[in-house]
DNA sequence: TGTACATCAGTGAACGCGCGTTCACTGATGTAC
DNA sequence: TGTACATCAGTGAACGCGCGTTCACTGATGTAC
């Protein structure tokens, strides 16, 4: 920690990490601009030297995750490898692990109300984070016979909306959150009865 | 309506009313005790003789959302007819279609951050909604051969977390949402889908 | 039917609060010569 | 190496705002006799 008086160093980065940690801590709506300038140990004045505003600091934190998230992504999809097929699984795991691991991100990407399209660079990444999950959805569905394949931007559809939704209802703790099996199984299990529906998977195993 | 001068004859209901209609259109966070009081054409205070403050005001709309949600679900499932299969597919789709006509509840219910755990009364009804999709999974689950059945609460958690995610990513203006199907064909594949690779429905239609 | 009175459901003024944002400022840092 | 100066990154005071909540109050309604 090299924050030294009247200069901070880096506060950039200490202002999104704070935001981070408050996001997480009380949701999107707990976050406040004075609160996170507070927590960095700083004026509330001194974000706007960083930032256009509040909205423009969690869009920051936004960004940031998603970049996390692509690369988690792309690592996860691995070019197909070993096998198509492990591959759309891995994707799948990884979108719940990201949220495991980066809750700040994860609120403030999907929870927060930020618009993707708020700005070209968001979109980019954004885009960039969605292409392993849909690449690894097209790859796979070329072993479904050609004449009863549906499109693979549904596929991709389907296991993203499984992983949210798991995440969303069993993995954070919002409202009953009577959690029946851990979400990591829950969402295994799922992905794993949905690719036997598509033929992918042996009936019998 | 019967909104007279000083006194104005169901303001409990208008509130609930206005709360939900804030809700809707700004999200959770966007919502204030005062203008509900404001769109009931009544003063903030006046709020205090019928809740206990704003919390307990979306807590209101919640329990009302509930109720409505546990009877579409009930009616959905309908003791089983004509078919276990259907039945369940249908309170799949009853999820989507609340979430459609009664967009301020769902928001209240699953969004606003208002704990299951809050009134006993609360707790009841949500069990009561999830009640019915949990025997639609157990009714289901007994077509599928004892030794290779999974437990049914966890095709309750999938279809619960598919829809959810459905919702969520595709059906609300929320994030990107260039959503590449209609929400409804989303759900209704995906559980098709699911339902196959449980052994319920034929591989080939 | 009329009157007295209790109860109920609102008002409106006031409070303290923390917010986001602006502004002129100043201390620290970096650079040219 | 030393000095002058530009630039940068903070301060701190101030602003107006709308919020949730409280309080003593008052107008409207319902009821007993």
């Amino acid at each position: 920690m090299v924050k030294r008086g009247y200069h901070h160093g880096n506060l950039r980065e200490a202002l999104v990490a704070g935001c981070l940690s408050l996001i997480e801590k009380r949701g999107p709506t707990g976050f406040t601009l004075s609160e996170a300038a507070r927590e960095a140990g700083v004026t509330p004045a001194a974000v706007y030297r960083h930032f256009e505003g509040r909205e423009d600091l969690i869009a920051e934190a936004a960004f940031q995750g998603y970049e996390i998230f692509a690369d988690l992504m792309e690592e996860a999809y691995a070019d197909g490898k070993p096998t198509d097929l492990a591959a759309f699984e891995a994707t799948g795991r990884a979108y719940l692990s990201f949220a495991n691991a980066y809750p700040g991100h994860y609120v403030a990407m999907f929870e927060s109300g930020v618009s993707i399209q708020r700005s070209p660079a968001l979109h980019a990444v954004a885009t960039r984070a969605m292409g392993a999950l849909e690449r690894a959805a097209v790859a796979l569905s070329e072993h479904i016979p050609a004449e009863k394949r549906p499109p693979p931007q549904m596929f991709a559809a389907h296991i993203w909306a499984l992983s949210h939704g798991v995440v969303e209802l069993f993995s954070r703790g919002s409202p009953g959150t009577k959690s029946p099996f851990p979400p990591e199984d829950l969402l295994e299990s799922g992905i794993g009865i949905y690719l036997r529906g598509l033929g992918l998977v042996a009936p019998d195993e």
